[in-house]
DNA sequence: GTCTATAGAGAGATAGAC
DNA sequence: GTCTATCTCTCTATAGAC
C-alpha cells in the first residue's frame, strides 16, 4: 500500500494516509457509497482537512486510481522489457499481475468496480490507466520480437487480457463471498500460487504456447478447495 | 427482459415496467448512484408510484437480482437435467450462461457489481442466488453420475464456476470500454458465439476433457478483434 | 393506481478561526 | 495543516388528494 519512502514531512504523511484509506473503503463500497467522513475517521482527521490534499471527491479517487495502476503498470514493465525470450516474458507479466493481485488486492474491487462502471457514453477512469499498458504490450511483445510473436496463436490482447483479469479479479473478490463457510483467504501463498498455476495454464492455451515441465498432462494439481 | 405474458393488468404491466427499468439502471450505475426518479422516468410514471409496487429501494433492488438470476437458474437448470452424458452436459451448462448474458447482458454489471461488495462481514444479496446454483450442480453433476464425475479433473465448482463467470463478464462489460474505437458489440451473434467457444476450450483444459472435434488443436480460430 | 407536496436525513463543499 | 460551523443540494420516504 505504502511507498518505499522513510523521511516524510507531515503533510506527506497525511497525503498517503489518506489516500491510502481511500483506496481501502473506495475498493469496499464504491465511489457513490463511500463517504469521505469514514475516510477521514479511518486517518484520524476531520472530514475538511482531506480537501486540504485533494480538492474533491472526484479528485480523491483517480488519485487512488492513479496509485493503484500505475503501481501495476510498474511491475508489468518490468516482467515484459526484460531480456529473456518471448513467450516467457509474457508468463512473467501474467505472474506480476497475480501478485500484484495478491499483494494488494483492493486493486481487484476497483477494477471490477470500473468494469461495471463502463457505459456507452460513461468513459471509465480506469481507461486512462489501461491505454499505457496496451502500448506497452504492443511494443514489448508484438513489436519488439515479430517473429516470436507470430508464432502465438493470433488472439487479439485486449481478448485476453480481460479473460486474465477477470479469472483473477473474480479469484480473489468471489470466492471468499461465495463460499463463506470455508474461511478462504485468496490471497494467501498456497492459493494464490494455485491461481497462478491456473491462469498461467490458460494463457498457455488460448496462446498455443507450452509450460516449462508439462509432459504429464493428466498429473495435474488439486485445487485445495474442495474438502 | 420482459416474460412471455401476453394478458395482464395495467399493475402488472406497470410492475413489469418498474422491474426492467430499475434492472436497467440498477446495472449501469450500481444500487447507491441509482436515483429512483431515474426509474421512474424510463417508466413514464412519477417517483412515488415505484413505491406502490415495492416498499422501497432495497426492496426493487432484491426484485431485480431475484428476476435476473432466477431467469439464469431456469437455463441452467435445464441444461444441466437434460438426459445426455456428463462432460456434455456440463458444456451445455456453459453454453447456456454465456447466452444467457448475451441475451440479458445487465446481468454481467449487476454480478460485477455484487462481487465488488462482497466484503468480509457484508453477505452480498446474490449469495441468496449463487447457493441454488451450487446445490444444482452438486446434484447433477457430482451425485447423479459419480462414475463420470470421478473421471474430471478435480477442481472445485466454485473456483470453476468464477473463472467462467468473470472471464465471460469481463467480455461483456469491458471489453467495449477498453476498447472504445471499435464499435465492438460484444453480444453481437458472432462475437458471443466466439467468446462460448473459448470459454468452452478453458472449461475443457480445466476439467481435463476434450471438446468434440479437436483433433487438430493447432488450428485455432482467430478472435475476429484484432484488425 | 398515480399523482403533488413536503418532510427529513445525509453528505459534499466552503468559510474562516486557530 | 487541521479544525468547527454552516450552507446547500440531492434524494428517499411519507402523507394525503384525486
Amino acid at each position: 500500500m505504502s511507498q518505499a519512502a522513510p523521511q516524510r514531512s507531515r503533510a506527506e504523511r497525511t497525503r498517503a494516509a489518506v489516500l491510502e484509506a481511500a483506496e481501502a473503503i473506495f475498493a469496499e463500497k464504491g465511489f457513490a457509497a463511500t463517504r469521505l467522513e469514514d475516510v477521514a475517521d479511518r486517518v484520524g482527521i476531520r472530514r475538511a482537512s482531506i480537501v486540504y490534499y485533494f480538492k474533491d471527491k472526484k479528485e480523491l479517487y483517480h488519485a487512488v486510481l492513479a496509485s493503484v495502476f500505475g503501481g501495476l503498470l510498474e511491475k508489468i514493465d518490468e516482467a515484459l522489457t526484460r531480456p529473456d525470450p518471448l513467450p516467457d516474458r509474457i508468463e512473467a507479466g501474467v505472474g506480476a499481475w497475480v501478485d500484484y493481485v495478491g499483494a494488494r488486492p483492493s486493486i481487484a474491487r476497483l477494477l471490477l468496480r470500473e468494469v461495471a462502471d463502463a457505459a456507452p457514453g460513461h468513459q471509465p477512469a480506469v481507461l486512462e490507466h489501461t491505454r499505457p499498458f496496451f502500448e506497452l504490450v504492443r511494443k514489448q511483445v508484438f513489436e519488439r520480437d515479430r517473429a516470436a510473436s507470430a508464432r502465438l496463436t493470433p488472439i487479439d490482447p485486449v481478448h485476453l487480457a480481460s479473460t486474465i483479469a477477470g479469472a483473477t479479479v473474480f479469484f480473489v473478490a468471489a470466492m471468499p463471498a461465495l463460499v463463506p463457510e470455508l474461511e478462504l483467504d485468496p490471497v494467501s501463498p498456497e492459493h494464490l500460487a494455485a491461481h497462478r498455476e491456473e491462469v498461467l495454464r490458460i494463457v498457455r492455451r488460448l496462446l498455443g504456447t507450452r509450460g516449462p515441465r508439462e509432459s504429464h498432462p493428466e498429473k495435474r494439481r488439486s485445487s485445495g478447495l474442495e474438502e
